[in-house]
DNA sequence: TATATATCGATATAGTTATACCGATATCAA
DNA sequence: TTGATATCGGTATAACTATATCGATATATA
């Protein structure tokens, strides 16, 4: 195992906190408080913020602006990523258009598309060249995710964002996070009616 | 604990494995074959596959389409969901007019907004005290989510699909599933940063 | 200034999830 | 028909994750 190994239910709880933060700048907040806006165990909140913050005081806890800088700085937020999404169907120009990444400093910097009214894919290889790009995404059709997902390997892109319901085939040094929006709806689904059926 | 609860790691896999078997029909598999497919421990999908089909045979494996069938019911992808989404820009458009959910037997029935061009919101009211429907797609802004979210519990909807960066509200009996897209992307360069600093 | 208290952070414990192991069994090959 | 073998399914073990406990400490209050 990794020396500083954390939890992908770590990592998930990160922007949690730092979300709720917000609304305490300028304030201290403890460990306990924090717990119970969010549902969790104050010990496990806790243990979480001695991973990444410079630690709390006793009786008062947390001095939010510096813990707000800690997360920002674990999780890379102070620095600038680049993105490039392939795919500008109906979800490409949602995810393309939506500024929420903005907060992450993460930037969609060129979406290209077989069609006309984008870059073409073909240009790809050009741009690539030109910008050293964190994470491409991949929205388009299931039955071209793996020539794109090639495609953007081949420019020496790292970490796929796969929207297309379909498992891609990588090295093992890329990183590939799967979006399958239809499963993760249909586990709520199953989740609902197991509720009901109780 | 409730009696037959399972992990939420479970029921991701669930719909992994269906989606490997649809490869395999009219075949047999086994838990070794299936594991090897999707890089998981053999034991860990023998054991799942304990928690939901009628069982395999030594030295063959399981029957595909009864194990399809089998994951089918278990995850009620055998009977048919009802949808509604609310809130028509860009991601809700992308989420109305995706057919991947059909598969699971799920159809978003209808769609609301403020705008013209689609169902005004103020008709929901009349629309779902015509039809039961198991979950509300919340695709608005932030700021509107709240409002949107309680007048879908108005209606009786106990299970919600929360596109908005933000933690809503509910009673204990209701369902909420955040789908932060920007949060899941930050998480994917952290672990890339991470891989290339290693 | 002395005392009470909320919180931190470290260690110990519990609970949950995944893996290892092993006997039983159905099939295939000789 | 017989023996070898791959796989199942149950039990035991390990690994991981979350919670409980407790002494130390900084602040607030008397
Ligand atoms: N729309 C959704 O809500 C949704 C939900 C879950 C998953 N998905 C998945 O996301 C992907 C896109 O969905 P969509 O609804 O936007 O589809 P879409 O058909 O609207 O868009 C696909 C786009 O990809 C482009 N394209 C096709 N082949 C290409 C190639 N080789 N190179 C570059 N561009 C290419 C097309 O021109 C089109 O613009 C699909 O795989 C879909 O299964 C979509
Ligand atoms: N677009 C994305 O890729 C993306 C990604 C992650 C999260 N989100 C979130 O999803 C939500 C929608 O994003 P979008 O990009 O589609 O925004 P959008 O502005 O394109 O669409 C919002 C829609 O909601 C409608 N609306 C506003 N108030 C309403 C109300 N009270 N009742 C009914 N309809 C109402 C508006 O008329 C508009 O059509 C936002 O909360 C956003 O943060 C979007």
């Amino acid at each position: 195992m990794l020396q500083n190994y954390v939890s992908e239910a770590f990592l998930e709880r990160i922007p949690l906190y730092l979300n709720e933060l917000e609304k305490y700048k300028n304030d201290y907040i403890s460990s306990t408080t924090l717990a119970n806006i969010l549902n969790l165990g104050e010990v496990l909140v806790r243990k979480d913020l001695a991973k990444i913050s410079q630690g709390g005081k006793p009786k008062i806890g947390y001095h939010v602006m510096d813990l707000m800088n800690d997360i920002k700085d674990y999780m890379g937020y102070n620095n600038k990523s680049k993105a490039i999404i392939v795919g500008m169907g109906r979800l490409g120009n949602a995810l393309y258009h939506y500024s929420g990444f903005n907060k992450y400093n993460i930037h969609i910097l060129e979406a290209f598309d077989i069609l006309d009214d984008y870059k073409n894919i073909n240009e790809i290889k050009d741009f690539c060249s030109e910008q050293d790009i964190d994470v491409g995404i991949i929205t388009v059709p299931k039955d071209q995710a793996q020539n794109v997902c090639n495609l953007l390997l081949s420019q020496g892109i790292k970490a796929i964002w796969n929207f297309a319901p379909i498992r891609l085939n990588v090295p093992e040094d890329v990183i590939v996070q799967n979006e399958n929006l239809a499963d993760s709806l249909s586990i709520l689904i199953k989740h609902k009616n197991d509720v009901v059926r109780k």
